[in-house]
DNA sequence: ATAATCATGTAATCAGTTACATGATTTT
DNA sequence: AAAATCATGTAACTGATTACATGATTAT
């Protein structure tokens, strides 16, 4: 009930884990650990270091509600989002100043840093990440139509930043 | 002279300190975290709670020389990479491995997640949300060419990634 | 029976954050 | 003279990481 943390913006893995409980319903925090395991984003390791804490985090601030299903010998825990939960899930979700924030990417970061090569070594290293950019995506597990859309159209936005930065640093006279 | 880290591969912050080292050249930690600070991502803070400990980790792995410069009264530090600094700058601008592996997009995370909304709050944040990512980009500092057309191109990335989601949950009945 | 998977957690560590703290130099 | 900027750092905290540790249940 202590909402002490209702104010603050939850983090994002935090609100990740919201809509994830809001998406697949009441289930146990190593499910829950499963689906940031299997997800297509590698940001997240998805350890229990980080799943646990965190679960006990939105419990105490009352976002989501921990029952024990003791059924049989095995303790389990079963989560479930409260209403004060989804509340904040929207608010993560519907926050347009955080989601138009640049993220990070290992990509964009060398490609910054491209120019410091040489041409034949720039070259070399735009051929090495074409390929590794057109390597065919794995199929994570099984998801839904819209994770692979949005999937998809995240690695070919991708690679067309990449094409379009490609063609200026080969069309351009050395540094 | 001790490379006990020159094995470990470096992070995206202490590659992307190198890599800013060895394009402006020998400068203060002040000079290096003024440099995070005015770049157009913004995904670290560049603090000096993060630049300093970041330096002496770099020195302490013999990655850069720290001399001291102290022309008159005040201590002032000039950070240069050495070889072995310029050496593992390279290696980890040409990690392929490391730059192809998706990052973290907030933009992303919340697309994943559209389909917890009706279709009527969708609609809503989905034009809040273009609203957001049309906005005019911000000229983040005195930049180079390169870099306002890696900016360019990576906003405009994102913008045809959301297109085509925004386009596909618009076509789509109602989950 | 054995192996895989489900399920829970802790400990040490790491790399960042914000806020605090100080003071010199340069610009207005 | 005052304000801005240059310059250095520390302290408390946060939220991740990997590795360790245990044990029940289910599938082969």
């Amino acid at each position: 009930m202590k909402k002490k943390k209702s104010s603050d913006r939850a983090t994002e893995l935090e609100g990740a884990a919201m809509a994830t409980l809001a998406q697949i319903g009441p289930c146990t925090p190593y499910a829950l650990m499963e689906r940031f395991r299997s997800s297509p984003s590698e940001f997240w390791s998805g350890s229990t270091g980080a799943i646990y804490p965190l679960v006990r985090r939105l419990a105490a601030a009352g976002l989501v509600e921990a029952r024990q299903d003791g059924q049989g010998k095995r303790p389990r825990e079963i989560l479930e989002l409260t209403d004060a939960g989804y509340t904040a899930m929207k608010t993560w979700l519907t926050d347009t100043g955080a989601a138009s924030r640049l993220g990070f990417d290992p990509l964009r970061t060398r490609l910054l840093f491209l120019g410091l090569l040489s041409k034949a070594e720039q070259r070399k290293a735009l051929e090495a990440l074409r390929d590794a950019l057109n390597e065919p995506i794995k199929p994570p597990a099984p998801t839904t139509p819209h994770v692979e859309v949005l999937h998809r159209a995240w690695i070919s936005a991708r690679r067309a930043a990449f094409e379009e930065v490609a063609a200026h640093l080969e069309n351009t006279s050395d540094a």
